[in-house]
Order: C-alpha cells, then structure tokens, then sequence
DNA sequence: CTGAAATTGAGATTGAATCTCAAAACGGAG
DNA sequence: CTCCGTTTTGAGATTCAATCTCAATTTCAG
C-alpha cells in the first residue's frame, strides 16, 4: 500500500517526501470520509508539522493515484475517503438530516462500463450521488 | 413553465418578483451548461438591474422546484443547467480536455430506482459523473 | 558527499458564496 | 386602488476553503 505509493511517486518523477507519507498513513487510518481540514487538526494532534498546503497539494495527486475519491459535495467544502482499504460504493445523501447511506451495486457498475464503452469513453472513476429522503426522515414527516 | 414558476413560488408562501422571474427567464434561454456569474453578466448586458445576491439566493429555489440541476463540479465553481426544456441526462467528463459529454439511459435510470427502493430512500434527484478521457484525447496520446 | 531541482510551511491572497441591513417591492385586507 | 406588515432586493462587507508566494529545507541522482 505504502509500496504502491511509492511507486506512484517515483513513477511520476516526484519525491517521497515525509509529509506525502504522513498524509496518506493518516488517511489510510482514517475509517469513513475526512475533510482536508479534519486531516490537518488529526495530523497535528499527533505531532506532525505538515501545513494545509501540503494536504491541499497532496489530495489530487491521491485522487490521481486512486488512493482516495472525492465524495459528498453536497455542503460547502469537498469531502473524500480512502478509496484503497474499502470497496467502491456510491452514496445515497438524506437533504433533510443529510445522513450518508453507502451503497454497491455491480450491476449498476457494469451498465457504466457498458455505457463508456458505447460512448468510447474511457473510464477512471465515477462519482453518482443520490439526493432524496431517507426512511428516517421520511417516518417522521406528517404535516411538517 | 413560467406559470409552473409561480406556483411553486406561491405553494412555498414566497413572492413572485421581478427577479426571480428575470433569472428564471434567462435560464430557461440559456442551452447548456451555465455558472451564476456568467448568469449575472448576461441579465446586466441585458439591462437587467438583478444582483449576484438574487442570483445566489434563487438557484437554490430554482433546484429545490426542479427547474434546474447542479452539474460539473470538477472546477472551481459549481455549474448548473435548465432541466426543463432538456430531458434529464448524467455526464461524462474528460479529465485532459474537460470536454463534457451527455448521455441518458434508461436502464441506468430505472437501476436506480430499484436501489433506492430496496435501501427505503425516497429519491428525489441524483447526480451521476463519470471522469476519464475521451476518444479524442485517447486518440491523440502516444508518449505525453 | 554535492548540488540542482523539488517540496515545504507560514502567511498573504483569491474568489465563490454568504451575510448585513436599509430601502424597495409585493400582495392581502379593506 | 390604497394601506401596511412581510418579504425581497442590492451594494458592499464578510467568510473561509483553496491557492499562491517565496525563502528555507529536503530529496536524490551522480
Ligand atoms: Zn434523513
Ligand atoms: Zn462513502
Ligand atoms: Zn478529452
Ligand atoms: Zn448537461
């Protein structure tokens, strides 16, 4: 994992610097989604001097490198999660109580890659977010 | 259309103004894909007196009645287009070019609402990307 | 080791989006 | 139509996630 990163690195000519490495430990340690700010008060927490800009400058070239994916944009600042550790899943998002319910479907995958290939599109990563009610909410909900 | 403006606006207790109209108007002219600033300088060329508050505070509005949709947010600012005239379609995104690229499927659409019914979410919108590279920039790609 | 090139951190800067609040517009009651 | 409480608006200030600046530091090929 650790390896792959390096890899990846080197592999873009890039140097593996201390920083990259700390940043991406924390995020493989971290269960669920993390804001880039989020990361940086964890990191500190733990003794480590890397500044907002090393995450800011380190998140896309995890996303490149499949490390991470950008999820929930729904409020005001991105949201990701490690892509590596977990399976691919897309989210279904509650636009009451914005509860986050994960999902999985391979069919659902399958039909993406089918659609790509129809298109001659080659693809690298998708990003489907479903807004609606979730059961919860919809429960609780006479005359509001 | 604009009559299904009023209602919404009238069902939500809000006023029908001069504004929101204006905006909604615009938007409805407007054939593709469209970002609030870009909104702001047409209606101000168009003599239009609307300020990027009102713009701001509409969108919200326009896509909670479903007058409009939250597209692309791969760049910096979000982007939005007009879901009324148009049938409602997902996208591909080239992450060389950027170049966008509509699609609908129906199967895709109906798999949807099979998930959320099997998770007990009430769907109301979803918002599908899918990021890679397009025929044109995978044609023209040797050694970078 | 050495040195060119990449990377970092602190702080400044950007800019999309939001907020403030007095003035203006809307719309129901009469 | 007029009156009046409520909503909405616009200009400018403000917020704050994200980006940029640049001197100091680190990496790594040779
Ligand atoms: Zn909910
Ligand atoms: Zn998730
Ligand atoms: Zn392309
Ligand atoms: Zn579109």
């Amino acid at each position: 994992m650790d390896n792959r990163f390096r890899d990846f690195i080197a592999g873009k000519g890039l140097k593996a610097t201390k920083e990259r490495a700390e940043i991406l430990q924390e995020i493989i340690g971290t269960v669920g989604h993390f804001d880039p700010d989020e990361l940086y008060f964890r990191l500190r927490a733990k003794g480590s001097k890397v500044s907002r800009a090393s995450i800011y400058r380190t998140i896309p070239l995890l996303i490149e490198g499949r490390f991470i994916d950008e999820v929930e944009r729904v409020g005001k600042h991105a949201h990701y999660e490690c892509v590596v550790g977990g399976q691919h899943h897309d989210h279904m998002i509650c636009i009451k109580c914005g509860a986050v319910l994960e999902f999985y479907s391979p069919t659902l995958e399958d039909l993406q890659d089918d659609l790509c290939r129809q298109h001659r599109f080659s693809k690298v990563r998708h990003h489907l977010e479903i807004l609606g009610v979730c059961s919860a909410c919809d429960a609780g909900e006479t005359q509001e």
